[in-house]
DNA sequence: CGGGGCGCAGAGAGCGCTCTCTGGCCCGGC
DNA sequence: GCCGGGCCAGAGAGCGCTCTCTGCGCCCCG
């Protein structure tokens, strides 16, 4: 079929009748070419199929049209698969037209990180998206000053990042709270997430936010985003306050976690207690009872980060380097349904 | 702290005292080099902090060092999440330290799907790893044809694929049904999964193998895979079979669609009715009653993908070039526990 | 002590593209 | 009618690397 090896743009010259330059013009879209030589240089280029070399264009141009999707997984709890698959849908799509291609860089352990980090810095992408950073890490400053255009899908703990795409997580988690008090909740617990993260600091806040407005209180414990951390947070949450009436998990494996264990109470869910979650993933729609959870607006937060970081390595000036996109509550049967004071 | 712009291997042979020739010897491991000049070199890298430039060495080598993960994604429902990021992480660990890249292709639609075959079997990538491949899709054969080694996850409908990495869809499938008929089941039906594809039919051919020991029969009703056909397949075997005391569904969102079927007839699961599924997603601990699986080792899958692609491209010679990996059921409340016959 | 062979190093070419610079052609103005 | 300017095309250089080929020096053997 192919004959040898693929053809040049040398050749497609030489089919077209027309020097090298012109061929270059056309391909990269250049105004100044007369439209016969265009017509003949396309027709060409049809007839050979040719399909430009990006290796060689990226020696001389020094751009790559490749960005990475760099995921830190040292800790895979941290990285929970629907806001993967979701993320990543949306970076797709949103870099589906702008020729970029995406490389997926998985960091699975400390060493990986290091090596990467010399990747990436090392001309070998035109810019980078990072998601579930973890507190402290350098590596979004090492890019930027390495003047790799870099965009982070969740705000990073402490430093104010250049460009940045989060969920509103305290917002989330605001209104998570708000509907426990709106149904008449009044000792409502929270299982925080990682601290070192900003997302678990975020809903910690969401949660006071709504209970400082409604002149409440309520016992605190951390987890860290995993189920069995659910389990231990709602154990001790029960312990510490027997009359609790609701809990607010800041995920939804930790939610899972709690209502196994008040099951296990036989503590009626949400007769005795309510519960809320924050992810809304699949599972939430399956658990016994469903879930109320807050939603974020995965494909939306990929879709931004792809847009915001295609807009940096154009060299465009960004109006708002930090986007952060709605969240919304799903109530579901865990969190609705008569409480016990009101009930039947 | 990078002046103007990275050493090039010229300024790490200047450094180092030596010709540019010995700079790409060392770098490439080659033999024929003095210890002396090796550890001059050496340590020039280290002080200029020298990456080699991809670009310029894909250029003369014609590899890129990179292979593409193709997934069509025109009809999302097939793309299960827990499938997606646990192939990834497989695929992502199989190639860490072989210093290929991994670039993540997303065709959402028909016309991206035209246009990354073009950019595929374009000298772009030195491999392809494809997976949920849709019946009779040319996209292996033409990249076969152009010399581009391509590994398939999941067997095509048909064609003998050149090299390919599966579960044991048909033995996890039997097992689960034989596991239906060891609890005392005897009228089983099946929701099955989309027959042009292979993982569908394999199921359902696992399914008639059991069924077949044992001297039964069942109904069969067709789905896709997707909750919602899971829901109708249940209606429509309740109506052909009245009689019917198991369920086994190809998929776990199916299993769950005809879970809630069966829930909102007031049918008990699994006392009236058990139900299995395939997957043993996360959901399917989550489910009430939680739904026995059958298990695929995902992560396995994918780093077996890896495996298989990385050989072709040196041009090893495949021992087995179709890797079928075990399946195993993992049982779980909806089909143990007692069932009507048997009383508790 | 001389010649042959081997092993390591360096010079040169070239991968396929872009980009700059020069040149040719045509048109308009004086 | 001649010259200047604008516009499009082509030639040339060079991006940073690999690979081949030549050459040099050393060692070993006769």
């Amino acid at each position: 079929m192919t004959s040898g090896r693929r053809p040049t743009l040398e050749a497609v010259a030489a089919r077209a009748g027309v020097g090298r330059g012109t061929v270059s013009r056309v391909i990269n879209g250049s105004p100044k070419v007369s439209p016969e030589a265009r017509e003949a240089v396309l027709r060409a280029i049809d007839e050979l199929g040719y399909v430009p070399n990006r290796a060689a264009r990226a020696l001389v141009t020094r751009r790559t049209d490749t960005v990475a999707l760099f995921v830190s997984e040292s800790e895979e709890r941290v990285f929970g698969e629907p806001y993967f698959a979701g993320i990543i849908r949306g970076i797709s799509a949103g870099l589906a037209d702008t020729g970029l291609q995406l490389l997926l860089v998985i960091a699975q352990s400390e060493d990986e990180h290091a090596r990467f980090e010399r990747y990436l810095t090392g001309q070998h992408v035109d810019g980078v998206l990072l998601i579930s950073l973890h507190g402290g890490d350098p590596l979004p400053l090492h890019l930027e000053e390495n003047g790799v255009p870099t965009v982070l899908g969740g705000k990073p703990v402490g430093v104010v990042p250049v460009s940045c795409v989060d969920a509103d997580n305290r917002g989330g988690a605001r209104q998570a709270v708000e509907h426990l008090i709106g149904l008449g909740r009044r000792r409502i617990g929270t299982i925080t997430g990682p601290q070192d993260m900003q997302v678990g600091v975020d809903r910690l806040n969401g949660y006071h936010d709504a209970l400082t407005a409604a002149g409440l209180t309520g016992p605190i414990v951390h987890g860290d985003f995993s189920e069995e951390s659910g389990e231990r947070g709602m154990l001790e949450l029960l312990a510490r306050e027997p009359e609790l009436d609701a809990v607010f998990a800041a995920s939804d494996p930790m939610a899972v976690g709690a209502m196994r264990v008040l099951k296990d109470r036989g503590i009626p869910i949400p007769r005795q207690v309510a519960v809320a979650g924050f992810d809304d993933s699949s599972t939430a729609r399956h658990t016994d009872p469903p879930l109320t959870s807050v939603h974020q607006p995965l494909e939306a937060m990929g879709r931004e980060m792809a847009r915001l970081l295609v807009a940096r390595i154009r060299g465009e000036e960004l109006e708002r380097p930090v986007v952060i996109l709605d969240t919304h509550l799903v109530a579901r049967e865990s969190s609705l349904g008569s409480a016990r004071s009101g009930g039947r």
